[in-house]
DNA sequence: ATGGCTATAAACACAATGTCCATATATTTC
DNA sequence: GAAATATATGGACATTGTGTTTATAGCCAT
């Protein structure tokens, strides 16, 4: 248990709503971090913030909009993808940390929940791929379009697809998880990838 | 809405078991495909296989369970990775299939709802790679074992990596839509993984 | 035919959703 | 300072779904 220092039980009557908000966005991020997606309702956010019901839902549409809104206020946004100008070098030293994000912490551990949920909630659907995956695929088109320009990359070659086919993998091992997810799968991608597996 | 022939109210009393289980799954598959994960509940297949819920309760430890019977059971096994000894149009080929299933039939459409709700039921998780996933995954890894035993793949590559980095690149454009799936997109995953990206 | 197995209806307690209301009060406006 | 406005509140409600218990009814094998 997360020892929360009160439920504080308040009385009737209005309170600043920026104090109310906030205090919901911590209880949110709160209860999606410990027990996950599956124990995230409305209700429980509710009792921890030591907020009415009615309240979440005046401002939020969805559980999914919700449970994201907790999930940054819990997180923050951390996006980074640093240029060394070693495309390989750099490649595997994002995959190994998102790797790690996703193996050893608790709001790795709860995406895969998110992206589950989102399959049947458009609402959270759209509000991931905007401020989630969009950003972060983004940047790392970014970063293959510059290796291209250095000339390490072929010029016929999509960045896009070349995100699904990093990424996306690691997204396989976590989603369906047949194989385990380790730091030798995230070298092993961009080998192959970039030196290509086929003979001659 | 669809328009089973009746709701068919019957008396109380004992019906025989495998007609009763082929009625449910019948039903399930129904509901699953027709209406989709977000609105398949063990109340509504009962309704709809003119059932009792106990009954359900009875033969389905869980939800994912009853649903993913209900799958099979309207969309049959369907397993087939045919080999004519060109491993790349052997991969594109399989690849293309893959597309059209989940962009163009119910059952495509509805196996991101499955893998989405197996993230916070654990029981679902195991079935689904027991069933689905792991037998699937098993024929991509053999035909590629073959290949490289042919002398068309290097030596040193992990064909399980390499599965990952072709189908697990489809399901990431499934379940995190950014980016569209298309038959275009199949065949650069192939000629992308066998040629290379990286200059010389 | 008889006894065991099993499906059934009915009822229950529980949890959660989503929406009412009337009331109380912090903040804004005059 | 007083009035108006916005908004959070407890409490209530109907609805849906879960999961279990109970007593009853009928199929099936022996």
């Amino acid at each position: 248990m997360t020892q929360s220092p009160e439920p504080v039980r308040r009385g009737r009557g209005r309170r600043p709503a920026a104090e109310v908000r906030r205090e919901i966005l911590r209880a949110a991020g709160e209860l999606l971090l410990t027990e996950g997606m599956a124990a995230f309702t409305i209700e429980k956010v509710a009792a921890l913030a030591g907020a009415s019901r009615v309240t979440l839902y005046k401002w939020w549409p969805s559980k999914g909009a919700l449970a994201l809104d907790g999930y940054f206020d819990a997180v923050g946004p951390t996006l980074a993808f640093p240029d060394t100008g070693d495309i390989a070098a750099d490649l595997t030293a994002q995959l190994r940390a998102f790797v790690h994000l996703m193996r050893d912490t608790r709001a790795g551990r709860v995406m895969p929940e998110l992206v589950g949920h989102a399959q049947t909630d458009p609402e959270l659907s759209a509000l991931l791929r905007e401020r989630y995956s969009a950003p972060r695929r983004a940047l790392a088109v970014e970063a293959l379009e510059r290796a291209r320009q250095r000339g390490q990359l072929r010029e016929d070659v999509d960045p896009e697809v070349v995100v699904d086919q990093l990424w996306g993998a690691c997204y396989h091992r976590l989603l369906i998880p047949d194989q385990p997810l380790t730091d030798e799968f995230a070298e092993a991608l961009v080998r192959n990838l970039l030196a290509g597996i086929g003979r001659r």
